[in-house]
DNA sequence: GACTCTTGGTACGGTACCGCACCGACATGC
DNA sequence: GCATGTCGGTGCGGTACCGTACCAAGAGTC
């Protein structure tokens, strides 16, 4: 595949497979990599950008190479929280192989990154002749359900610090960074609490010599002692991921 | 189909789908219902009867007739939460469809009833080889997912009352009945609160008059104004079932 | 009728949040 | 240099919960 010459049909993308960051995309048997990447566009996804607004049929989907996209539920008086995030780990709006052209929920990029664009309707195609990738990213639906599931868990019995602790774990699997560019603002949203409430967590984390915060940023400095601080807020949906599509 | 003789095969079930309380099985095709029909086997499903042990091989898969399952998350410190129910609505454990043999939820009855029981292979097999009946559950899936996040959303957000508000709601629209068997120690472990902050938030709903408590059990009686009463916490998902998949 | 178990009402002090607000520190642009 | 906007630290009173505990009312058993 390699080093096949470029023809105008493959001239957007001459992907190799073993340079994929994206687990689904790495999963793939390299005959239906092969036949997919022909759709894929590559795209820079800056902050903020908006792969999914509530209740819109969704026309594009994408494979997120690098960044983090967050999934937001809104109330109608207002008050939102992240029911669940991914990055290279998986694909999005899922919810199209599921039947349903639309989410009620926002979805867009927290941190910035790239990824590959395709339209809903080449995708679906794509998918319903190929049943293994389908498969896939069906074994994805359930591990991102499984994230959602444990959000719900952790918003209704787990302590402002430890959920702090769990999204920022969340974050560190899905960049390759230990550092990343967040602010207390939007932390705030993210866990459905008052930005000054994001403030003292973070204090507490930093006390701990967990995280070391700067303005606009987050880094970690004590990875394992983390996941200690997060308990058992953290880990399920982690593990279902390995034990369905693989290494994270 | 109806009074067609019994034979030894079909002795289980001579199930007329006009019949089926269950909104999937009511919304397939005559041809399919008569097919999957031959594999239900009708079953009692007692109160906190098991649908799915976590983390364990799912053997069967249930479609509710009557009653109501509670999916419960559990954290490795013992405290557990309710991530979403089904009844006659659904079907489950939904998660084999998606390549995934087992979950890391409970799943056992809530409120008794009734419902119909097959193999999770034959289940399998059988929507393998029929694609609107598979599409049919995947809405379903898609629906679920959207139940759990408003669990989410509402778990990090709304005040003990209004979630109370949501789940008699939540009941009510899968049951038949205004009144339903009920402790205030299951509502608490549901919920995720303390077993008297459910008693404090009944007597807030009782003194509106939009409920009416006795001992192990929820009366409604005024179903308008408890939709008012659980504001921006209900709703959301119980649209997304019309939209997808018909009456609730 | 006495016993036991389940269920629900109530109380206590404690705390993890809340809404609101203010101000200083920092970054960007001119 | 100054202006403007973003971001984070802090404080205040308030409240919706918490953990714990005790007791009474109802329901089933013998």
């Amino acid at each position: 595949m390699a080093g096949r010459p470029l023809t105008p049909s493959t001239v957007p993308a001459m992907l190799e497979q073993s340079k994929i960051s994206n687990r689904l995309l790495a999963q793939l048997s390299s005959e239906d990599f092969a036949a997919l990447a022909q759709h894929l566009i590559p795209v820079e996804l800056h902050r903020d950008f908006v792969l999914a607004i509530p209740n819109t049929p969704i026309l594009d989907v994408f494979f997120i190479e690098s960044g983090m996209v967050s999934v937001v539920a809104e109330k109608a008086d207002g008050r939102s929280i992240e029911v669940g995030v991914y990055g290279r780990d998986g694909m999005g709006p899922s919810t199209v192989l599921l039947g349903s052209n639309q989410t009620p929920h926002h979805q867009y990029m927290q941190i910035a990154g790239l990824g590959f664009q395709l339209s809903t309707k080449t995708f679906l195609e794509f998918v319903e002749q190929r049943p293994p990738v389908r498969n896939l990213m069906l074994r994805f639906i359930h591990v991102f359900m499984t994230q959602t599931a444990q959000s719900a868990l952790v918003n209704g019995s787990s302590i402002v610090e430890e959920r702090l602790a769990r999204w920022v774990l969340m974050c560190r699997d899905r960049l390759d960074m230990d550092e990343f560019p967040i602010t207390h603002d939007f932390l705030s949203m993210m866990l459905g609490v008052r930005r000054s409430s994001v403030t003292d967590a973070i204090h507490l984390l930093e006390g701990d010599l967990l995280i070391k915060a700067t303005r606009g940023s987050i880094k970690i400095l004590d990875r394992v002692r983390l996941e200690r601080a997060a308990g058992a807020s953290y880990g399920v949906p982690e593990a279902e991921f390995r034990r369905l599509i693989g290494d994270l």
